[in-house]
DNA sequence: AGTTTGACTGGAG
DNA sequence: CCTCCAGCCAAAC
């Protein structure tokens, strides 16, 4: 029995991204999620890594909220000091370590 | 075809 | 709370 998942062909890669973008679509204004999050209700759980890289390089993330999407604790990503400023700007909560505070502002996708 | 690289995560110290 | 560290895995080298 496998209990790993397949290694992803390139079309189902394609369909991951599309899937991803579409997510971050419905994250409501004041509202965040993770990359797992994300990940998981795409369908590939352990892919949390590609949601990143779907956001980071992916040109249609430019037209999305993808200021919403922070990792698992609350952290913003890596050299985007931007994000918490807009985040702010919506209503989004930081605690004094500089994370959002998960407890109220996490958004749970309903799978 | 082998190695390195991350917008990640969970756990240890 | 913070800093490693191992595991992760498609992509880029």
């Amino acid at each position: 029995m496998k209990d790993y998942p397949d290694k992803m062909t390139t079309e189902q890669a394609r369909m991951f991204q599309d899937d991803v973008l579409n997510i971050v679509g419905q994250i409501p204004r004041g509202m965040v999620t993770t990359y797992g999050h994300i990940a998981a209700l795409a369908g590939w759980p352990s892919h949390s890594r590609m949601v990143g890289r779907t956001l980071r390089y992916s040109p249609e993330a430019r037209l999305l909220p993808c200021h919403r999407v922070v990792n698992v604790v609350g952290r913003t990503a890596p050299g985007w000091s931007q994000q918490r400023v807009l985040l702010e700007e919506e209503g989004v909560g930081f605690k004094a370590n500089g994370h959002v505070d998960m407890k109220r502002y996490l958004w749970e996708p309903l799978l």
